[in-house]
RNA sequence: GGCCAGGUGGCAGAGUGGUCAUGCAGCGGCCUGCAAAGCCGCCUACGCCGGUUCAAUUCCGACCCUGGCCUCCA
């Protein structure tokens, strides 16, 4: 089942065929660092995460970067706010983005660049882009001039003519063309600068993408991803810049695009103000919830965010914990990438083919719910088809970012993540039980409400009586 | 206004020219001291109007509605 991705650039479905079987180059546009993330920028690292451990299966080796944004005039409004160099902002935004993504099962990227440590590539290429004639300096500034570069709007659809057109915001005097973005602007002395053949400056936007992929990845990668908002202005002016500065040649040749994550049906976005934040979800709901919340719907979709979605996930979530923890004596052994089962067994195959189908994660989690199902059944079949039908189940877990903790530790894990006191419980499970054994049920059933009133549910079954963290 | 997506059963959400999505919730039953878990069964779909077709939720056209981009934005 070859991979098949949908380029926003031919806005059809293709085949991947990377340029470099032995190095696949991916690009992510990572966040901007002035406050914490909210869950709908985790989405797009979320998703692509997933795309890359697919290519790591495939590839020997895959170079995965994912920017950080760390010099932008919110930062700068920020810094100035908390009367602070704008690198306390940026760091402590960038530590915390770090820690959250990973909490949510993201990998490390291979690079993970700031554009701050990029001055020299970006003033090098406003440089070139200037002495091939595709930019001009003016008034201080660098200006792409999009007149020099006809394939402009291609990614997204549109005309520079329609851009004109529709344009909301003042032309400053010197662009040549009202559609000429800025390479570079000049900076006052209580704004961050760095020295430039056109003065004290920095950067514009766009530019430090073009010049972190060139740096790291080359003149021309596999795949650039991002949300679908960054499709324009963003990543068009990052095709231009980059073709232009490499003679012409191709900057990226798969485009990826993530849906945006709405809340009540708008746009989870700083400036709306609607947004909930990541790192404040972490401490309401497990990270898994968060993550399978995330690939519920298919990428490209819109996604809207509810507590009935995070609640939904969760009870899918305990399904499957609950069949391992059902086969939790059963010595499951792990299944390589390259085990042949992955082809052999129905329902790994399924997943596998659902995940190469575009990342269709809603069909990968029908897949999951086979798995689950065939586990469900194992658990009274032979020890066999147990360890098969768990490991097969993990499987599919580990390749998808689920179900590898303890069943015992999801079910008794807390809200905010704490702990609970163990030997409390059980001593009045104990008590509970001896009530029971008496057949005094008035008592045992007392035991339970004080269970309950602690939060703990108990389930009595054949091999005794268990008890998790009781969900809302 | 221009450009681009999408409208599926209580909710979420895939997919397909002609048997089943799937999950969650709900309902009935089994099991259980009770309950939970589990098991068995049940339930409701494809915005609207035309067209093509033996057959359309699926293709085509119009219409209505929603969202995104056009300005910082994942």
């Amino acid at each position: 089942m070859p991979l098949q991705l949908y380029n926003s650039l031919s806005r059809r479905s293709e085949v991947f065929t990377p340029l470099d079987p032995q190095r696949i180059t991916v690009y992510l546009c990572g966040p901007t660092v002035y406050n914490y993330v909210h869950i709908g920028n985790a989405r797009p690292a979320v998703v692509f995460d997933l795309l890359v451990r697919l290519l790591r299966r495939e590839y020997p080796r895959v170079v995965y970067a994912r920017n950080i944004t760390d010099v932008d005039d919110k930062i700068n409004a920020a810094a100035q706010t908390a009367g602070v160099p704008i690198a306390a902002i940026t760091q402590r935004y960038a530590a915390a983005y770090r820690e959250d993504i990973a909490r949510l099962g993201v990998a490390v990227p291979d690079v993970e660049p700031c554009a701050t440590a990029h001055m020299g590539p970006i003033v090098a290429m406003c440089e070139r882009l200037i002495a091939s004639g595709h930019a001009y300096a003016a008034a201080g500034h660098v200006l792409f001039d999009v007149a020099r570069f006809p394939d402009y709007g291609r990614l997204s659809g549109r005309s520079v003519e329609e851009m004109i057109a529709g344009a909301r915001v003042e032309v400053a005097p010197y662009k040549r063309n009202p559609a000429d973005f800025v390479l570079w602007k000049p900076s006052p002395p209580d704004l961050p600068g760095w020295d430039s053949p056109w003065g004290r400056g920095r950067p514009g936007w766009h530019i430090e993408c073009s010049a972190m992929v060139e740096t790291h990845l080359g003149e021309t990668i596999d795949i650039h991803a991002g949300g679908i908002d960054l499709q324009f202005p963003h990543h068009e002016n990052e095709i231009a810049q980059s073709t232009c500065a490499h003679g012409g040649k191709v900057f990226a040749r798969y485009w990826l695009h993530n849906g945006m994550l709405t809340l009540d049906g708008r746009k989870m976005s700083k400036s709306l103000g609607n947004v909930l934040l990541l790192h404040d979800l972490l401490q309401q709901h497990p990270p898994e919830v968060l993550r399978f919340v995330l690939m519920k719907a298919h990428y490209r979709q819109p996604l809207d965010w509810s507590d009935a979605a995070v609640q939904q996930a969760r009870a899918t979530l305990d399904g499957w914990y609950g069949v391992l923890r059902d086969l939790g004596e059963v010595d499951a052994p792990a299944l390589a990438d390259a085990d042949p089962l992955w082809a052999g067994h129905g329902g790994l195959a399924r997943l596998h083919a659902a995940l190469s189908d575009d990342l269709n994660t809603p069909e990968a989690f029908v897949a999951m719910a086979n798995l689950a199902g065939n586990a469900r059944g194992a658990v009274s079949a032979t020890i066999e088809h147990k360890r098969d039908a768990k490991a097969a189940l993990l499987a599919a877990g580990r390749l998808l970012g689920f179900l590898q903790q303890d069943p015992e530790t999801w079910f008794r894990q807390t809200a905010a993540g704490g702990s609970v006191d163990a030997a409390h419980i059980e001593s009045l499970i104990a008590q509970r039980n001896a009530a029971r054994a008496a057949r005094d049920f008035a008592r045992a059933d007392a035991v339970r409400a004080e269970l309950a009133a602690l939060g703990i549910a108990i389930e009595d079954g054949p091999r005794g009586t268990r008890w998790k963290v009781a969900t809302p």
